[in-house]
DNA sequence: CCTAATATCTACAGTAACTGTAGGTTCAAG
DNA sequence: CTTGAACCTACAGTTACTGTAGATATTAGG
């Protein structure tokens, strides 16, 4: 086996994760403490690449810390069954579904509010009144937008 | 004029806005500090029932923190032309579009990964396979998407 | 061999917008 | 006068990193 190695620079550009969030995986063991050179630099191969790959796809596809890590024990051992994996998937995406899903009602309400301002000055915009008055809004439109949604 | 005065448990059922809360944008600037009685609980009015609605509010429709601050300025000043209102709130609401656009873009992703999924072992598993292969996704469909719409 | 630039190391602080906790007052009711 | 709820301050914790300071290592050029 030719386990050709690398230091963390390399890494960081091969699996396109910036150096100190590869140092922050490992902290919480996310990524596994790795080689280290004679003078205390880490050194990595190919597998490392792999994983942190699939960690950084997964946290793109929004996939939380916690649930990569479970994908990434589904992924270690291959003769499991897939369904768990079927179910963190399916998690996620009905997470995304409800984040769309709320977004859409708040960006209702922002076209609708700006729809009525008619420019002249803050004393007459509609806006501002129905930033102060939530019974303005169309009911319920935008009730409660979970937290993680929000931003 | 007629100022009943109240507790912060009032303040906080009127305005749906959690104890903590309150004192935290009181901490930050958001909310003046209010008067405090003999025993040197925060006595509150109206006026604040008002501004916190308008606060609360605004960050359900998802305004920042720094953007509510804005909000509040110009809403202090009724004589102030109503454009710096609209702006924000146009701003807000193309935050919103683009972070539904990226999130449809994760939806669609993950659909295709959970149709590929046959059942079977974790070795077949064609969702930990895409995981794993960032190519074998549809080329770009999700391949930025800015940190604050991830979650 | 020496030096300068670049890369790496550890440890810790900061981000957004709160929420939770500990340990201590104050207040209203019975 | 006691009990329990509401309130007070101060600080730690949350998520997933990013940024900083100050020290050491490595590499390229002269």
């Amino acid at each position: 086996m030719n386990a050709e190695l690398f230091t963390i620079g390399r890494l960081s550009r091969e699996a396109a994760c910036n150096v100190q969030t590869i140092r922050y995986y490992e902290q919480i063991g996310l990524l596994p403490a790795p080689l280290r050179s004679s003078g205390n630099q880490r050194l990595y191969d190919e597998s490392w690449t792999r994983r942190l790959r699939f960690i950084r796809h997964a946290r793109d596809l929004g996939f939380e810390l916690d649930n990569v890590r479970v994908l990434l024990d589904l992924a270690d051992d291959p003769s499991k069954s897939c369904e768990a994996v079927d179910e963190v998937a399916g998690g996620q995406l009905a997470q995304v579904e409800q984040r769309i899903r709320d977004l859409q009602a708040l960006k209702r309400e922002l076209r609708r509010m700006l729809k009525l301002c008619q420019g002249g000055t803050v004393a007459d915009c509609r806006i501002i009144e129905t930033l102060g008055n939530h019974d303005l809004c169309i009911a319920d439109t935008h009730a409660r937008v979970d937290a993680s949604a929000r931003r």
